[in-house]
DNA sequence: ATGTCAAACCTCGTTTGA
């Protein structure tokens, strides 16, 4: 089976390649982030023609989150839990036997910001709210759009942009952290092309250059660890006439 | 050196966030 995640930077705009690219990719679960809509505004009845349940939690303008999926979720859960947060940014379900957890992480915008102790906290509390979900579910997922680069192998100008947003040293030991939980990187499992990104820029012909970072993730337990075979950036959509400014990533499961 | 996109509204330009 086959898991992905994909911010499409408003759902609204973007809805007739999401479509497009699950009837291209029928992935069994596909996580969303930035819908920027409001959760009247959410296209169900389209997702339901395309053979998908759906899942979301939005909020006007800003982050929104959904899961879509073959099988329907249950246990849904909106947010983490016991954190108080204007931001719609988390849905997790469990579906066929995997505890599946999509996030918008907060962008943080530079270090020392309101912003950045926000994304701070919001990482704190994630951690431990995965934490017991782990304990819980053995098999679990987490993906989305994490705003942090692992190290300079994910930023195509490590020496320009060090120690700025996504790649600053505080990030990075959070990401870390979670990967002490006892979850993996799927996609430095297998062999990648290098310069791998999954965010580009829309300034600067930042695309066409490869100028971009890898801050889309898919971190698994290690009972999904075993069964991963696949995992890889999909650069096609962002090829698309008015794309997402971030790629969809894919994780392929025995 | 510069080069974008999307949404909201005191709405057709400007501000905010990314």
């Amino acid at each position: 089976m086959r898991l992905a995640t994909w911010n499409v930077n408003s759902l609204s705009i973007r809805l007739p390649q999401v479509l497009d690219w699950l009837a291209a990719n029928p992935v069994e679960v596909l996580v969303l982030q930035e819908l920027k809509l409001t959760d009247d505004k959410f296209p169900a009845q389209a997702f339901t023609d395309a053979g998908y349940h759906a899942q979301w939690h939005g909020q006007k303008t800003y982050n929104g989150v959904a899961l879509l999926s073959k099988s329907p979720a249950t246990d849904v859960v909106k947010n983490i839990p016991g954190f108080e947060d204007d931001h719609a940014r988390v849905i997790a379900g469990t579906v066929e036997g995997i505890r599946v957890i999509g996030g918008y992480f907060p962008n943080g915008q530079a270090p020392g910001s309101d912003k950045f102790a926000y994304k701070m906290r919001w990482l704190d509390a994630l951690r431990e709210w995965v934490r017991g979900e782990l304990a819980a579910h053995p098999s679990l997922v987490l993906m989305g759009d994490y705003n942090i680069t692992f190290d300079d192998l994910d930023v195509w100008d490590p020496v320009g942009l060090r120690e700025t947003i996504h790649c600053t040293t505080e990030e990075r030991t959070q990401l870390q952290a979670l990967i002490g939980l006892g979850l993996t990187d799927s996609v430095r499992l297998f062999p990648q092309p290098e310069k791998n990104y999954s965010w580009w820029d829309y300034r600067d012909l930042a695309f066409r250059r490869n100028r971009g970072l890898r801050i889309d993730h898919i971190l698994v337990s290690e009972a999904l660890k075993a069964r991963a075979t696949a995992c890889a950036v999909d650069k096609l959509p962002r090829k698309n006439e008015r794309p997402s400014d971030h790629a969809p990533v894919v994780l392929t499961l025995a």
